[in-house]
DNA sequence: CCCAGTTTGTTTAAGATTCAAGAAATAGTC
DNA sequence: GACTATTTCTTGAATCTTAAACAAACTGGG
């Protein structure tokens, strides 16, 4: 409950602005990669990498939606594209009748094949070419506390609402 | 050119994940802050912030697209949210006739004297707290490399269509 | 002056995202 | 079992973003 806010330091500032400039720029990028190239946004190109990498290339909404770190509705929405696309279809799940699954289709798998080559390029000359490795490490580290400080189950990790 | 792609690393992947998440989260938890608390996504935030950073609180469209990293058609848009707001206005630019200035109104530099704290606690509390200063000053670094090799100069920088 | 080429900014439509609301199934409790 | 709360997922409307096309004004030769 502190009246005067704690204004970011000059050196704060810039580190800030140099943060949403790269994001903005390279999120940016890699849009504009693969929607050329794979004719899809990076988000939903993530949800088709994920969909790969598990177990019978198949995910419950609730699970990928959390994975990708996007809400359930966006998901709804984006899976609804990509099954017009035939690169995902839906099953419902058997031992849950509200459960969906999400499955990468044969369709789908082929288009990451022939992308990801790419895509990976892609990152590469835009990130990991230009970074040492310490820096690569140093990114790592900060993005992953970040990215843990922002989680979901954080809400209320402390209870605040009780001061 | 390479026919067979240098795939990430077991590392490279993890640091690349940690960043897509946090950069995810991040701008997720951001918009909704301030979505609720200013009544705009943090762009358009953003937008208001440079103006009131500029001199007579205006600058061109091309120059605040410019600085903001976003194009021009999506700096159109969202001017007109901000005019109709009324935290925006326009006015024409007198020594180039197709010239348009964006200029923050008084309501509009009174909503961000307003908001501005909140936000900032906000980015505080979500990456500034968690850091050390060496892991601030690190981000600093590598975000400012990164966006400078996505800047559009960057665009033929080293005429790679010769090749 | 004239004209091709560029720059500036807007517009339209299509696509993507958010938010609030809701239907259906499950879980927990009595 | 019945009831309430929760979980899962979808929907529709409003908002935001993108991509392509365009008009208007400027620029630099000739």
């Amino acid at each position: 409950m502190n009246d005067e806010p704690r204004w970011l330091t000059a050196e704060e500032q810039l580190v800030w602005r140099s943060y949403i400039e790269a994001a903005t720029l390279l999120e940016d990028h890699l849009d504009r990669q693969l929607q050329r190239d794979a004719g899809m946004p990076h988000v939903y190109y993530g949800l088709l990498v994920k969909l790969a990498e598990s177990p019978r290339r198949r995910l419950r909404m609730t699970e990928l939606a959390k994975y990708a770190k996007i809400t359930r509705s966006r998901l709804s929405h984006a899976v609804a594209r990509l099954e017009k696309n035939g690169w995902v279809r839906r099953e419902d799940c058997p031992s849950d009748k509200r459960g969906q699954f999400a499955i990468l289709t044969d369709e789908g798998h082929e288009v990451l094949r022939r992308t990801a080559p790419g895509h990976v390029n892609a990152v590469r000359q835009a990130v990991f070419d230009r970074l040492t490795p310490e820096q690569q490490k140093s990114l790592g580290e900060i993005m992953r506390i970040v990215a843990e400080g922002l989680q979901p189950s954080e809400a209320g990790a402390d209870l605040p609402w009780l001061r």
